[in-house]
DNA sequence: CCCATCTTGTGAACCGTTTCAGTGATGCGA
DNA sequence: TCGCATCACTGAAACGGTTCACAAGATGGG
């Protein structure tokens, strides 16, 4: 009971022992590792003494000491979106080309699990932090913002390294009129549930945009799950109101499918859909998912590239601007009224 | 250039301070904020005085010191397969249920990257470690699984914690005597890049049970990326040899019904297509996919439940065996000769 | 009333690095 | 030959906790 195969392992090799087979002090051999201060011929013996000794520097006594890590953390808001995978996939890729690591965590959806996540993970020691906030109005993101370098990938968080920020209002823009084109008046808009809806920039975009262009819109809140977002879905279906749904992720857009298929009701011909993001997978459905662009590789490259700059020091805060692209499948139809 | 802002960050509040404030030493704060060894009334006062200072311990001096870091790594094989992302979604939802938090890492399908990260879990003192190897079979998880416990899902590794093994035989039977049912021979079978092909149980049972049920199947390596996997199902495609394409994740088989979408092949009229998974995607395309069911809740119950008690100290070793089910769509035709 | 036992708490060592302030050599120009 | 940098390296102090061995006072049993 008291003590785990796994306690038992063997220990490590430490600096010290490397020091003291190398003749050399653990301060010198600290130096030597990491090519810093010594002659090239010290640099030489104590590399050889530590592959000898299997010696490797232990990271976590590294980060007291030094408070770098060489590791990024990776905040996503909610893994649950097939986007944000997406996205935690290619800056993980991304990071890696760098020579980086990146740690990703989940906050599922949840601010307050979001804000102790955060915290965590500056405590861990990140050399920085790409965050995809579920709330970025919340207070503690300033203080954050203050002790790593963010890039915030989204809208409404100011990173103190870089900003990937969505132009909402275009891609809102976009949406609405693409479906007012085609004749939709009334239509449900399915918003991520997480942060409080009303101070949302996309949700207070819609709403303006709305107004401005004359269509009467509902906005209901959807978790990105398919099976939760399959329930609202049904709700909203039953409601038969609208001619079409806008969500603000294709996640989201992937529950009214299935909600109409078991309805029996068929995408366009019964209602219309329309996504925000798109995920590889809205091409695959039938019919194709028409949906927003974000342009999900260059919003990647910009995210690994700004951070990278921002832990290696670079102290320009950039911010870049991802602009929409409307990609039309077959999921929203013309109506006659 | 020197010094950056995030830098800068006021000092947090250490032990020292809050032992100071109370008058105690940091022995006695420490035990304190544990609720060990202290009176109730020391530890209430130590309490209020840590709140008053905002004082947190340092997660990474507590590691260094203990040993210990209350954080469970998460290994994928391969994120950019949906199916091991919803697993990392349910184990990160899971754990999170059982206090405890999921560092997730992602091994791009490369075994050296797998080793390389595996081994920076440990030295970063995770409890505990959730594996869904690339490699089963490289030497160094021996190493690994001494120094932490391992709870490894999938096949061929032996967790030192506990296993989440698939009946891969089963699985394999299921789906390749369901193609034989319905008439197909001549077999594409399309499995996961990584790994050495040759080794892997799966593969393995696919030529044992092809053998036995007379059926004609030839093995592709595919990534599982949608780009990825649907470059591969081209070429397969192509070669009209086969009636039927089996393959060893949903992900790779989204891959092939893009490819057959661009050939203007449909599935299943011109040629059938099973996944091995039922990733929720599947049941939303169409036609919907055949799969085998490997009841992914089922399998994060049990490697939550397993991980959670190995890193709470039960010693008991576990071994769970997952049981496939058949699930029936629309992507398989009967074919008449 | 004395010895044994708990209960609380302390001091110091320790975890394994990094980094700061020196310290002798050595090289070099004058 | 005398200063003066420069180079290569060292000792010791961080970093911020945990834990071990021990001590002083309270408690209790006989």
């Amino acid at each position: 009971m008291a003590e785990y195969a796994w306690r038992m392992a063997r220990k490590r090799a430490t600096i010290k022992e490397v020091a003291q087979a190398t003749g050399l002090s653990p301060a010198a051999v600290s130096y030597a590792l990491r090519g810093l201060q010594v002659s090239e011929e010290t640099m030489e013996r104590v590399r050889a003494a530590a592959a000898e000794l299997g010696y490797e520097a232990d990271p976590i006594a590294r980060a007291l000491a030094s408070g770098r890590t060489g590791m990024i953390g990776l905040l996503c808001g909610s893994l649950e979106d097939l986007w944000q995978q997406s996205l935690a996939v290619g800056i993980s890729r991304g990071l890696r080309e760098k020579d980086r690591y990146a740690l990703i965590l989940d906050a599922v959806g949840d601010p307050g699990r979001e804000r102790v996540l955060a915290q965590q993970l500056r405590d861990q020691r990140v050399d920085g932090l790409i965050v995809q906030p579920v709330d970025p109005a919340a207070p503690f993101w300033a203080d954050l913002c203050e002790s790593v370098p963010v890039v915030a990938i989204g809208d409404g968080l100011p990173g103190t390294a870089g900003e990937v920020v969505f132009d909402n209002r275009s891609g809102v823009t976009l949406a609405l009129e693409h479906l007012k084109r085609l004749g939709h008046r009334r239509i449900a808009v399915l918003t991520p549930t997480g942060a409080r809806t009303p101070d949302r920039p996309a949700d207070v975009h819609a709403s303006a945009e709305a107004d401005r262009l004359g269509l009467d819109i509902e906005v209901a809140p959807a978790p990105y799950g398919l099976t939760g977002a399959t329930e609202v879905a049904r709700e909203v279906l039953a409601d038969k109101r609208h001619t079409a749904v806008f969500c603000f992720s294709d996640s989201i857009a992937y529950g009214v499918y299935a909600a109409a298929a078991e309805r029996g009701l068929s995408v366009p011909d019964d209602v219309s859909v329309m996504g925000y993001d798109d995920h590889p997978m809205s091409g695959l459905l039938t019919p194709g998912l028409t949906t927003v662009d974000w342009n999900l590789d260059g919003i990647v490259r910009a995210a690994v590239r700004l951070m990278a700059a921002a832990a290696d020091g670079a102290a320009r805060r950039r911010r870049v601007v991802q602009q929409p692209t409307l990609r039309e499948r077959g999921s929203v139809r013309r109506i006659s009224r």
